[in-house]
Order: structure tokens, then sequence, then C-alpha cells
DNA sequence: TTAGATATATGATGATCGTCATGATATGAG
DNA sequence: CTCATATCATGACGATCATCATATATCTAA
């Protein structure tokens, strides 16, 4: 069953984006070769024509989800602080944010992962810096850095228990701390 | 080979404290139950003696480290913030906070392990809220909550890349961004 | 001291999964 | 139009691993 060229690199697509829901919702080691192929609907013996093992697609879901979706923070600053830290983001992780569902996995990675992640991250820290109202680059690249930590942190802490009301007060705790802070020298 | 009933419950003790080393180092998935008791001076055989199943272990382990580490914080907070976001503390996950290295492979975890991780935070955000200098109760549950969340998105994120100096940047500039604040209303 | 209980060791089992071998089939170049 | 090529399907293999069965030895109760 030979494919045209086109089909060929739409399937390859198909893969980096349903491998990139899957392992957002379930982890790489929650993920089969079989279950990313079923997904983008083939068989999993195509996938070794795609990408030459596993930890490959890791590294390349990495860097293609990253593109994607980190790049939600180019409205005001204060739009997207509201829908990152939300009960629907955290309830919604196979199209959320790849750096709060997959950051806590690298370490566990091969450092092609780990690349892809910081090449992502740099670029989240560089958008988030020029979104940062006052002070001097320095100072506003700083904020960036310190606002992200947190609202990843906060992410990953409310998805890591059970559905309580700890999980929404920490949602809405650090979103009102980070708004409090917005604007000021902080 | 029957053991005495202190020895049984020390070789318990090591279990989980071996667990916790290696869990944090490599994650659940990266050991296995035989690594666990090797590394505890035993063969895998009677580790069910001890758990139900390994996930039984995940559990047991993060309530058993969660007391033991996360307590750390009883300084005053910015002696606790410095050791934190600290290259040594990023480089030596095995001893080092659970919630950093454990909250991000909790959401593929069952809900016994989740609760373990809820009871302990709940814990974590008493002690850093008694720690927070100024502001009504809710004031400082609000800093607590926001300022746990920075450090341990922070640590995560650094972890999370290779060793380059973005790693360091973002431990350093986070720390800094959270010194500054300190004291003030936020 | 003795007998039974039980913690741990050795070894086996069954399932899962990454990877590869082979075959069928449709593409695209000439 | 034709054939070599490339993509995907089917199926198999080997390794890993959680779990269990059985054996062994030593603790504890009497």
């Amino acid at each position: 069953m030979r494919v045209s060229r086109e089909q060929m690199s739409s399937n390859r697509a198909r893969i980096l984006d349903e491998a990139g829901r899957l392992f957002r919702e379930r982890g790489f080691e929650g993920v089969t070769v079989a279950d990313v192929m079923k997904a983008a609907g083939m068989t999993h013996g195509g996938f070794y024509g795609h990408f030459a093992s596993k930890d490959a697609l890791i590294a390349a879901t990495i860097a293609h989800a990253m593109v994607r979706h980190d790049s939600g923070g180019t409205d005001a600053f204060a739009s997207f602080l509201d829908a990152y830290l939300a009960p629907r983001h955290r309830d919604t992780a196979a199209s959320g944010c790849p750096t709060a569902a997959l950051a806590g996995l690298l370490p566990a990675q091969q450092s092609a992962a780990q690349q892809a992640m910081a090449e992502g991250l740099a670029a989240q820290i560089e958008r988030l810096s020029s979104l940062m109202p006052e002070g001097s680059d320095a100072e506003r690249r700083r904020a960036a850095i310190g606002r992200w930590s947190a609202m990843v942190g906060a992410l990953i802490l409310s998805r890591a228990i059970p559905d309580t009301p700890l999980s929404d007060e920490i949602l809405a705790e650090t979103r009102a701390w980070l708004a409090e802070a917005t604007g000021s020298v902080v």
C-alpha cells in the first residue's frame, strides 16, 4: 500500500498531532507506538518509515507541540493568565500547554527531547518578556521567567492531586497573586 | 529465611527510602520492583510481602517522602528559597524535594498516589503560610501558594532542559524575582 | 526445645511492547 | 503504459517486567 507524497507528509503530521495529544494526556510511557499509529489512522507497521525510534518520535513531538501551542500568549498577559490558570485548562491536558504536561517527564528522557523543550522554553520566555509592561529589558525578562515558572508550577500542582477544592484553590490563588503583581515593580 | 519483626520493619523502611530515591531520580516507570528491592538489599521475591502492588508502593512512597522532605521549610523563608532554587538542588533530585520530582508524573498515576500528594501539598502550603510575614491569613495563604508554585515550577523547568545557561538562569531569576517580592504586599 | 508461622530467595509465567522482516499495493518517473 | 520504488499492513521476535508459586530457613509461641 503505497501512498502519495502529500499523503505521506500528511500522515506524518497526523502522527505528530496525535502523539502530542496522547503524550500530554498519558505521558510517554503510557502510550505505545501502536496507540499513536492507531490514533493517526494506521497500523504500527509503518511507524519506522517515519521515525527511527520511539525516542525520536518523542523529541519530534515536543518540537512540534511547543511551536503550536505556547504561542498562545500573544494576547495581553492578563487574558493569557486567566485562560492558563483555569480549571478548563487543567482538565484538558491533551490540547493544553505542552510545557506543563511534559516538563515533569523530561528528566527521564534523552537529551534530544530535552533540547527540544529548551528551545521552546527560550522562545516562550522571549514572548512573555515582550508582554511585561515595565522595567528594563533585564527586569522584564526576570518577571517573565518568574511568572512563567509560577504558571507552569501551579498547573502541574493542580493536576497532580485529585479533583478537590485544593486543586481549584491553587489555580485561583496563583492567578490572583500574579494578577496583583501586574503593573507593580515585581 | 525468616527475619525478626524489627528486621522486617526496618526492611520495609529501607524499601520506602530507596524507592523514594530511585523514583525521584528515574520516575516510576524507570524503576522496577527488582531495582527497589536490590537497592534495599534484598531480592524481588519478598516484595509482595510488604506491598500489594507496585502502585501501592508508589502511593506509600509519596506519603513517606512528603513527610520527610517538604518540611525543610521551617527556616525563615529566604534561606529556604536560596537552597531550593539552587543548581545543587536541581542536580540532586534523588535526595531533593519530592513534589518537584514527582508532581509531573502524577496525572498518569492512580488516585491513591494523587491523594498522598494532596495531603503533603496541603501541609506544605500551611507551613509556608506561617512563614509569610505580612497580611491577613488569606493574603498569607495566597502568597504561600503563589510562591510555592513558582518555586516548584522553576525547579521542574530547570530540570527539563539540558545543562545550559538557560537552566541556571531560570533558577537564579526566579529566585531573585521571589526575593524582590519578599516583604512587599505580594 | 520444638513445632508452626512467616519473611525472604529462587525461579517461573504471562502480558506488554519496541523493533524488525516480509509482503502487498499503489505511486510516479521515464 | 510499465516497472522500480516507497509506503503501509500483517505478523513475529526478543526483551522487559509485574506478579505469583514454591522452597528454605529462622523467628516466635508454647
